[in-house]
DNA sequence: ACCTGAACACCGTTCAAGT
DNA sequence: ACCTGAACACCGTTCAAGT
């Protein structure tokens, strides 16, 4: 958004003089770099929270003073963009032999996805209105994309499987957060079940009836079954276009 | 989560004494009440953004020194509660006349919701790590969980439904947000589009190749896309489970 | 019962200045 | 080139005090 002195990417900025290896000289050494602000920015995300994240702190975590961080980052949501690119930077990409694998093929990158966004829970604010366009997003979504149109789908469709995946992996993982996950998650639903306890049966007669199957633990094979449930309606939609199993896939253009 | 002075609910708060209905009176009427509260909230929220939003603006709003708002509400966030509940509440729960019609129903909630979410799409951030758990959201569940074990599927299934169905609607309203959507989404479109054509074509040559296709308006059928593969996955869960048509439905405790 | 003034302990960000 | 001091314009929340 706003310009950054350098350019967009500065990979190879100087770090750490080699002489003063080890407390020789007495000034000039580089002390921050982007990826050392943002692995320490995931750090203190994770750790101690959304809400308790500041610039500040993130600053006094890396022993500087905070105004610092404005010299590497325009700005905290600059900051944030990345700090979300290297969370999707944590989903492995599987590479297939056979293209018509391209079912298990994207179920492994959902599946792998949601553990690296279930591993920074804490972090999952970062998900709400940010397109995912660092360039670990960018290889996530060339990634799936390839994935459909080398099984032959139109490009329309493989580009609706890329935004249903992430859809329903982010939804997921921000649904699984509000109903508790990790160390505090067992209080959360237990608190949950409290709450659905005081109900009246005759208001929420279903609700409450359900109570303990809706708070119990195995959120793994509800995300396995609304998966299961994405795949087929891919699956169904190249059936409806293309009635046999194969057929020339010239029109890639094609709207 | 915080004690409030006079319960939860406190419906029956006087408001506005009967004399004094056009001036006369030189003090002594209440100004604010919750669902006040809660509707200029909304207000601000959507007009001004979700980062714009802050206490002191909402007092300023309502005619009010900020301190006020903390005499109604403990916290912003239990307000936001009540924000988030009142959206939920603009979702219109269809009645069936015959329970198998359960997939026309639920498809039917589901875009209901998505239009609820979307009316406020600046408002999305509030559904991160949000259980809906006040009056509308109570009512969302239990009419969902109702469709679903009226139509003969067992408790387990059902909570999936439910928690399914949110996972799936909250996720794409939230990308669809991040992805453009309403006044600024054109602009946001044609910014992506243009960032699309910055890639290298050689790194991300899928990308590339369906820019257009990915940034062409039409999210109305990505959306029912992936809610009929959602539906049919339970349809094919329930297949499973009970292989004719009909079975004595009595184990409802099972799990 | 309901609202306000004044204050506390924070924020993100800017900018002139240091080295 | 990289970092700091000092400041600006905000926050959410508390609490004694007013009516």
């Amino acid at each position: 958004m706003t310009a950054q002195p350098g350019g967009e990417q500065r990979k190879g900025k100087p770090r750490r003089s080699a002489q003063s290896l080890w407390g020789g000289g007495t000034h000039s050494e580089p002390q921050l770099n982007r990826s050392e602000i943002v692995r320490a920015a995931l750090h203190l995300l994770v750790s101690q929270g959304y809400d308790a994240f500041s610039m500040r702190k993130l600053a006094a975590e890396l022993n500087v003073k905070n105004p610092s961080l404005y010299w590497h980052f325009p700005s905290k949501e600059d900051l944030f963009d990345l700090v979300a690119d290297a969370i999707v930077g944590e989903c492995a990409l599987p590479v297939l032999e056979d293209p018509q694998d391209w079912a298990r093929g994207l179920a492994e990158v959902a599946r792998n996805l949601r553990t690296a966004f279930l591993e920074h829970s804490a972090a999952m604010p970062l998900f709400t209105g940010r397109a995912l366009l660092g360039p670990n997003g960018l290889r996530l979504s060339d990634h799936v994309i390839g994935t459909m149109r080398r099984a032959g789908f139109d490009d329309r469709t493989a580009g609706y499987a890329y935004l249903l995946l992430t859809y329903y992996v982010v939804g997921f993982v921000i649904q699984a957060t509000a109903f508790g996950v990790g160390e505090a998650g067992e209080a959360r639903l237990r608190e949950m079940n409290d709450r659905f306890r005081e109900i009246s049966a005759e208001e929420f007669p279903n609700l409450s009836a359900i109570r303990d199957t809706l708070t119990e633990r195995g959120l793994d094979d509800r995300f396995e079954l609304g998966l299961r449930g994405l795949l087929s309606g891919f699956a169904e939609e190249r059936k409806a276009v293309r009635p046999a199993t194969a057929m020339p896939a010239n029109h890639r253009e094609a709207v």
